[in-house]
DNA sequence: CTGCCTGCAAACGATTTGCACCAGC
DNA sequence: GCTGGTGCAAATCGTTTGCAGGCAG
């Protein structure tokens, strides 16, 4: 089992690879905001990520943070999760894995599991579309509020 | 097999009778926003429901369609799409169905497949979530993006 | 050096809200 | 008639962009 320090470490070295590749200048911002990212499991807003890196570095900008997160993405190094919410979040796993998305409180947390990770990919669909990947999400309500007893906020 | 113009009276007659049992009244703007997202099957955004329901009743306000929607997914008749683009998507089938999202055009299809309805709902997550639903999202490119080999905007 | 990157502030697009008036039941 | 709904316009929120320097390679 690989130390979740040691984990990072393979990140970051990968993050600065693919950089490299792509003749793409690994600033102290880029690396901030992907230790940042990379470090913390609970795929966080642009707004999330940039408070938490301006406690390290405070003179990086709002629309730095955004445009760091943007290439990530696009270098397939980061994920954009699609989410209910209005605002954006971002996971630093880019291995097939799924979500499960708690109505009350917003939260998001990952579900591995086995069975889910090869799914039969419907042929009626195979014919129209290319399909490249899959992520499931589910709805709940989280332990929390569970014991809260709050508000659903959407069906069951 | 039912007709779909028989779908949509008994989506407009079960909207009508959830609204009633809420003691909500069901006002024109409530009927024109339903019927106009009842009988499509694209998942429109808020705004392309307001352009399209705009042509039958010219006086509606935007923001009346937004409150609409916004109630209609509270009541739990309408759904609202997680999708990667900043605005919302709106699908008024509320039964388990799984969606399709092409990466270059951003569409989204359905997908209706037996096999991916009762998946195995993961233990480790069940102690801690209650899990209400889900639903699956694959990546990929459709047919006409295909022919026209556009540029792919995020991974594999 | 040179090209991409950053910080700032202003612009933007989607959505929400305060308010006076109007419409279902 | 009472309650909640609507239209309008202004406000808000997340995100993007233009521009004048700055920094990594």
């Amino acid at each position: 089992m690989k130390s979740q320090q040691k984990l990072l470490d393979e990140k970051i070295a990968a993050v600065e690879r693919i950089c490299r590749e792509h003749k793409l200048p690994m600033t102290v911002q880029r690396r901030g905001v992907m230790e940042e990212l990379a470090g913390r499991y609970d795929h966080p807003t642009a707004d999330e990520v940039f408070e938490s890196v301006r406690k390290r570095f405070p003179e990086i900008s709002r629309a730095t943070v955004y445009r760091v997160l943007d290439t990530f993405v696009t270098l397939g190094v980061v994920r954009k999760i699609n989410s209910p919410e209005a605002k954006a979040r971002f996971d630093a796993d880019t291995r097939r894995h799924h979500h499960i998305h708690c109505i009350c409180c917003g939260a998001i947390a990952d579900v591995h599991a086995a069975g889910l990770d090869s799914l039969p990919i419907p042929d009626s669909e195979r014919a129209d579309f290319e399909i490249y990947d899959y992520s499931i999400t589910f709805t709940g309500k989280c332990a929390d509020c569970r014991v809260k007893d709050c508000a659903r906020t959407e069906e069951p």
